[in-house]
DNA sequence: TCAAAAGTGTTCATCTTACACCCATGG
DNA sequence: CCATGGGTGTAAGATGAACACTTTTGA
């Protein structure tokens, strides 16, 4: 069956930036593709919109399929449309940028027969279509985002350490930061709880865990706080 | 002639707030529909982007069609694909807005048929499809983005008086600043130019006019150099 | 001479930055 | 006992906030 229509029309895909954090690096998921145009290569995962779908939930559903991932931080990133970003014919992409955590999302298999791995931010390959520059504006909406939103907290485990948090705050960004100065200002907001447990099985003092408190954000956003760092 | 495709496609559309600023109030440009659906309702300036044509061109040509505004700071806000947003099938839009100063652009009548009239942001009547989130989205956007990045200006004629954009900053952030933290803050960056000229036909005192530096902006932004207010 | 906005500095409080040592644990 | 990261306070400097009067101009 097909569909005809008065005027010609792009047809419409998401694509995803999935940021992965793992004790070290900041990584991003990809996929090799199979099949032309760029076969072989690497590439966002992502899909065609389907009809009556949101554009949310066709990222999601794509997130799903190809790389297992569900019920994650999901946020609209930003939307691609010059004419030849893709040799076929005019497609415009409305990307999307994603946050977990690696520990609690470990490497997937993808479900079918694609391949999918992650890749060190510094580190990735020549991508297809224009997902290289869909890649930098989501790392610079990270990057940007970070400080004045509690995003970062999506890319580690529910239960963390001021390390890990003042580790990854580091990568993101790019800058050191000094210790007592972030835990200062950072438990001076009130919004990690410590959970009173401790660090398990490290060759060193095991650090107390702390979770984010959602709930105490929300709360202060609505009286006009704003993030910090 | 038709187009016909294997699978059903949504159809595309930009969508554009435009928002000036008039020595008192900001404002928002909208057209009176006559077309159904929801004719005779006010709704963002907008339409179906064409085949092989970028969303931001899209943006501009009907900006240009619509209002006769060509020229203008404009820049992407998000994309909307909610299946129901329009009546008639599924319609996907790709938003931006624009900022002009009132006094560079006056009130245009639009050179189509379409009445097209500027509403203060306070008392905006009921707008077609999802214009109004639309919109929403926009004032959010631009109440955060004007904290940090200098797009205030655009807002403003070219030459400007410090009174002029402070009264400019209290508009869009609602709140109240200080006259000398607001002008010390805002040469302490030297980011403002004194052209030697000052206001005429004033009845008052008359103010220095001054100038944005965007070069010199571009430069400092290069070193890691960010807004502030 | 009145009204309306322009223009101008100082003080106090707050926040940011720089900085070094001991502690607990496992290997 | 050593290596590794955890955990802690203070002082100096920079930044932000509060605040009132004189000047200029046209009506």
């Amino acid at each position: 069956m097909t569909h005809t229509y008065q005027y010609p029309r792009a047809a419409l895909t998401v694509d995803c930036v999935v940021f992965g954090f793992d004790e070290g690096d900041l990584k991003v998921l990809l996929i090799q593709r199979d099949l032309e145009p760029f076969s072989g290569k690497w590439a966002l995962p992502g899909g065609f919109v389907h009809i009556k779908e949101s554009l949310e939930n066709a990222a999601r559903r794509e997130l799903a399929e190809e790389t297992g991932l569900k019920n994650i931080f999901l946020e609209q990133l930003y939307s691609f449309g010059a004419p030849e970003r893709d040799p076929r014919e005019h497609i415009v992409s409305v990307a999307y940028y994603a946050l977990v955590s690696l520990a609690e999302h470990r490497p997937q298999a993808a479900t079918d027969a694609r391949q999918a791995a992650w890749f060190n931010l510094d580190d990735t390959p020549d991508l297809a279509f224009d997902h290289e520059e869909i890649l930098a504006t989501a790392i610079a909406r990270l990057r940007g985002k970070v400080r004045y939103e509690p995003i970062g907290f999506e890319l580690l485990p529910s239960r963390f350490t001021l390390g890990q948090l003042q580790h990854l705050y580091q990568v993101v960004l790019e800058e050191k930061l000094d210790k007592r100065n972030f835990r200062k200002k950072i438990l001076g907001t009130g919004l990690l709880v410590d959970t009173g447990e401790i660090q398990q099985d490290v060759a060193h003092r095991a650090a107390r865990l702390y979770r984010f408190d959602e709930r105490k954000y929300q709360q202060l956003r609505k009286r006009g706080f704003s993030f910090w760092l």
